[in-house]
DNA sequence: ATGGTCGGTGGCCGA
């Protein structure tokens, strides 16, 4: 059972790409996010075509999250609980979905990018973190045995290693205390990036910027991952990042990140060969 | 060269 997530950077502009890179990489869930498009302007077709059921929610030409999944899709939400919105008039923005596909609740989180350091939009990311955080401890707390996945842009580089030198982010965002501060309370709330021990660094990154020739001279930050709850991360047999996809003309700046469960992972919604075929024969 | 690129949009803004 295998789980993407990749920030696309506009599902038009990169349909085909991203379509290529589904069928081609076989995966069951893929949670999406920056798909730059209302839910009319989405383009369900190319993916239902493949075979997955979809959940989009976008709202503008700005953020716009995404699960597709081939093993069920049920309690699609919307936003979580307490999510802060932005703006005057302040606005809720299509940065969270959630959906439960073969027996994980998934999630495709954007988290806000903060700008910089005293921006508005800074103290918005700190309080978007905070919500999550607060949520997300809840459904742990109603369930310790909840296969929890949560997905998406997380904008924060945790440790040093996640960026090519710190020293080109003195009084920048994503690797500031408060911020790291936030993304380690997820940590702390019992959700674990199973793709680093998978993947280690230092070098080892999922964005880089168009700007500067930021991926040919591999100056990249790890801000993508996957964070999963402890019964869901005791069943993860590998992970890896595809910094192939990052190549090439019209590429998204971040890379599909992807984690494979073991095979009896999927517990229900699946639609396969299995669950249709002869039984008590 | 104190920025170099994208995407959505058609006013520059956001990343």
């Amino acid at each position: 059972m295998k789980l993407a997530t990749w920030n696309v950077n506009s599902i038009r502009a990169r349909a085909d790409r991203v379509v290529a890179w589904v069928e081609r990489s076989d995966v069951d869930v893929i949670a999406i996010q920056e798909t730059k498009a209302t839910d009319e302007k989405f383009p369900y077709d190319r993916f239902v075509d493949l075979g997955y059921q979809v959940a989009h929610h976008g709202i503008s030409q700005w953020n716009g999250v995404a699960i597709l999944s081939r093993v069920g899709i049920e309690d699609v939400q919307v936003g979580f609980e307490g999510m802060p919105s932005f703006g005057d008039p302040a606005v809720a923005e299509a940065r969270a979905i959630g959906a439960t596909c073969g027996g994980i609740r998934v999630w495709s989180l954007y988290v806000p990018n903060g700008r910089a350091l005293h921006d508005p939009h800074f103290d918005y990311k700190i309080a978007w973190y905070e919500a999550l955080r607060a949520d997300a401890t809840a459904w742990l707390a109603a369930d310790p045995a909840a296969r929890i996945a949560l997905c998406g842009d997380f904008n924060v580089a945790p440790t040093d290693e996640d960026v090519w030198d710190m020293a080109a982010f003195v009084d920048s965002t994503h690797v500031s205390p408060a911020e790291r501060s936030a993304f380690r309370s997820l940590i702390d709330a019992g959700f674990t990036d199973v793709v680093r021990p998978h993947t280690p660094g230092p070098g080892t990154y999922t964005y880089w910027d168009y700007q500067q020739l930021r991926f040919a001279k591999r100056q990249g930050m790890r801000i993508d991952f996957a964070l999963c709850s402890p019964a869901l991360a005791a069943r993860v047999t590998s992970a890896v990042i595809d910094r192939e996809e990052r190549k090439g003309k019209g590429a998204s700046d971040h890379t599909p990140v992807i984690v494979e469960f073991a095979d009896d992972t999927v517990t229900s919604g699946a639609v396969s060969a299995a669950a249709e075929g002869p039984a008590d024969v």
